[in-house]
DNA sequence: GTCTATACGCGGATAGAC
DNA sequence: GTCTATCCGCGTATAGAC
């Protein structure tokens, strides 16, 4: 795992840097989650991780919802970074070239972290109702789908991003090594959105 | 919700139909999950909303899993009809092409009972391991992908029953009707296989 | 066959000492 | 920043009433 624990929402967004010990909670965390789901995972077994107790935990964090956010979001602010390199592109078609390329490369080299979090439906739950993730999906799929607001825009983008999270975990695919899945990932992907390869 | 309680993995295959009890514990639960997730929906809450104790329910069940393992066999067997009626096709296209109709039909009607229950991370690694779920699957994937073993075959397969699943309890779709959503999800599928309209 | 009563252990959460 | 101690709710489990 990266030993960086990116930051949501931008900078000056969120609510500054983590402290060491908040980093080795999140990092913790994030393995767990990643391993058993967010409901599998107690308080307990972070403190048991990281060799502290529960209540050293709740310390950093008030509740495990926090931990959940600061794990999720510290997720979400790599799929922000593709954003906004998307978002400097010259043309609409090009931002969103770039953009697939971007996703799929995230979703195969974080695989079952990326996706396992992001589908998780406590994380789905909670982040229907935040603004700041509700943001940046917003810049995502204005890029996916142009202008458009129709259903005609709107279904495949749903399917898109949904097909590309949701492959990267699924069991068919398992035991491909992440460059044939990457390269084929892509390839769908872009076909599915009528890009030229 | 339908009046129903189907069985899963076929007739005869599984432990029998269920007594009139555990038909409202299943239910009451795939209600309850739809709307809390697994790990969010407590006994209690299931006792709650059929006016019983929490130990009149694990009476009928010895633990949570195993309500969690009906309720998910209920809706797979689902899914299973459908499988069934697309093996009796004639040819591999039209079998192909009955599946994904019926796959779609099925995520529509359901929405957030279905995906919610089938992307809950708690019945995704339970199933993983689930010979029966397994074999389900295993059909379902032979018919989308031919006799194709391949990763050319395997991760398209992967993404659009992700991208089917995923899409219906997408945000971005949250206010279409069922209809615009069925047939834009059934032309966007038909069009990812390369199937004719 | 269905239910009530009761108890145990674990996970989430808080208060206050070091 | 970490600890001990404690509380509450839930999932698990057993005994026994109707």
């Amino acid at each position: 795992m990266s030993s960086t624990v990116p930051v949501a929402y931008g900078p000056g967004a969120g609510p500054g840097p983590y402290t060491p010990a908040q980093t080795r909670i999140i990092e913790a965390a994030l393995d767990l989650f990643a391993e058993h789901g967010v409901g599998g995972t107690s308080l307990q077994m972070i403190a048991d991780a990281i060799g502290v107790t529960k209540a050293a935990v709740y310390h950093q964090f008030k509740t495990k919802e926090e931990i959940v956010v600061a794990a999720a979001g510290a997720e979400l602010a790599r799929v922000e970074t593709a954003i906004e390199a998307a978002e400097a592109e010259p043309t609409p078609a090009r931002a969103r070239d770039l953009l697939v390329t971007r996703i799929v490369d995230l979703a195969v080299e974080r695989r079952r972290m990326e996706s396992t979090l992001l589908g998780d439906p406590v994380i789905v739950r909670f982040f229907a109702h935040h603004e700041p993730f509700r943001q940046v999906m917003g810049r995502l799929y204005r890029i996916l789908m142009g202008d458009a607001r129709g259903s005609d825009a709107r279904v495949p983008a749903a399917m898109l991003t949904a097909a590309i999270g949701g492959a990267v975990m699924h069991p068919l695919v398992a035991d491909l090594d992440d460059e044939t899945l990457r390269s084929q990932l892509l390839h769908l992907a872009r076909r599915f959105l009528d890009l030229p390869d």
